[in-house]
DNA sequence: AATTTGTGCAACCGCGCGCAC
DNA sequence: CGTGCGCGCGGTTGCACAAAT
């Protein structure tokens, strides 16, 4: 037997709403409230119109002190890094955003902000590619003078790197050296094995990721997941330190992508569920931490315990407190995540 | 000018959660 | 403890309008 409705359906008007009905929820719910019941919310009004729907109608429409439209610059910069880092919890983010609701975060981000983000990426993708296929356009010297994606750092690049990634991935020596990890393909598989919450101590066992790896709906095979965290890495490693020199901006919301593969992005802004799944443990402090006191052995939370739907209740605290520390410019929590995985991967903060 | 295609947005749908009984 | 119900959420749909052909 399925569920009940909550309504008539036979009896209900739906489609949009005319002003009429309109005024007669808006002025009843000034007047009385909503009673804490919406279903029988329209009876007593007396409009022809599911309970959730009169919600919908008041939460996203009626209500006062409502924006529609117009989102600022500070505002697409807040919904990317907030979705970057919880994904798409529509609610969560507009708690962030005064006078927006869910709907319209939701329907800003599908319909213009992955499109723009998509659009720098891919600008910038291309641009470093023109860059590496002309070397000689470019001034060398101060590059490797000022970076540590040095010429020195690219000939350091791992192969499984190279082979799937348009771009080199700055891998530094001292990353390598401090790492313990010198054998490519061991620290390939942790990275590898980190991205589903788990451990594997040999090959048999890794099979177990597979099923991840072919639900990706871009063509993402092991290595270039490896290649494109290494990227993220090396990415929170360089805003952590502008963190503790209390320089710290949010200034780009497009910050970091610009290094990532287009796959990564279009993984990030297309297929969200996938990136929570991967990236959960790196952006949500505390929430999916491996329990390194057995030396890494095991995982302490099984994939189907720590999913979304289950820590939200979780998501949310260290979310805000991210959030307000950002805006204070102290350290973001996620300096907190990349400490511990470059400690994780003995590597040194940059 | 007519038609097709793309875009933005309001609204709907179904599911999970929490609470009351 | 199990069940039913309402709420809230996120994904999806469908329509109106705009832009392109």
């Amino acid at each position: 037997m399925g569920r009940a409705p909550c309504c008539d359906k036979a009896n209900v008007k739906k489609g949009p709403w005319s002003p009429e009905e309109d005024a007669k929820l808006k002025s009843y719910i000034e007047q009385h409230g909503t009673g804490g019941n919406w279903i029988a919310l329209p009876q007593k009004i007396g409009l022809k119109r599911c309970g959730k729907s009169c919600r919908l109608r008041w939460l996203n429409y009626l209500r006062p002190n409502i924006k529609h439209g117009g989102f600022s610059e500070e505002e697409d910069n807040i919904i990317c890094r907030l979705y970057v880092s919880i994904g798409s919890r529509w609610s969560i983010i507009a708690a962030q955003l005064p006078g927006r609701t869910d709907n319209d975060i939701k329907n800003y981000w599908n319909t213009r902000l992955k499109k723009k983000l998509l659009g720098k990426q891919r600008k910038e993708q291309q641009a470093q590619i023109r860059r590496v296929n002309n070397p000689q356009k470019q001034d060398v010297k101060k590059e490797t003078e000022n970076s540590v994606v040095a010429s020195e750092a690219i000939t350091q690049v791992p192969y499984w790197c190279a082979a799937y990634s348009s771009v080199p991935v700055p891998v530094t020596n001292a990353s390598f050296q401090h790492s313990g990890l010198n054998n490519q393909t061991s620290l390939r598989n942790m990275m590898v094995n980190k991205l589903e919450g788990v451990i594997f101590s040999n090959d048999n066992q890794q099979q177990q990721h597979q099923p991840y790896i072919n639900a990706c709906e871009v063509p993402s095979p092991p290595d270039q997941i490896f290649s494109t965290t290494m990227n993220m890495v090396n990415h929170v490693a360089v805003v952590s330190d502008e963190s503790n020199s209390g320089t710290y901006q949010p200034s780009n919301i497009f910050q970091g992508f610009e290094e990532l593969p287009i796959e990564f992005c279009e993984l990030v802004c297309m297929n969200p569920q996938q990136m929570d799944r991967s990236m959960k443990g790196r952006f949500n402090y505390g929430m999916e931490s491996m329990d390194m006191s057995n030396g890494g052995s095991t995982n302490t939370t099984s994939t189907e315990s720590t999913s979304w739907g289950d820590m939200s209740s979780l998501v949310y605290s260290p979310l805000v407190s991210e959030y307000e520390g950002w805006q204070q410019g102290i350290i973001p929590q996620v300096d907190v995540v990349a400490f511990e995985e470059c400690k994780y991967f003995g590597m040194q903060m940059q």
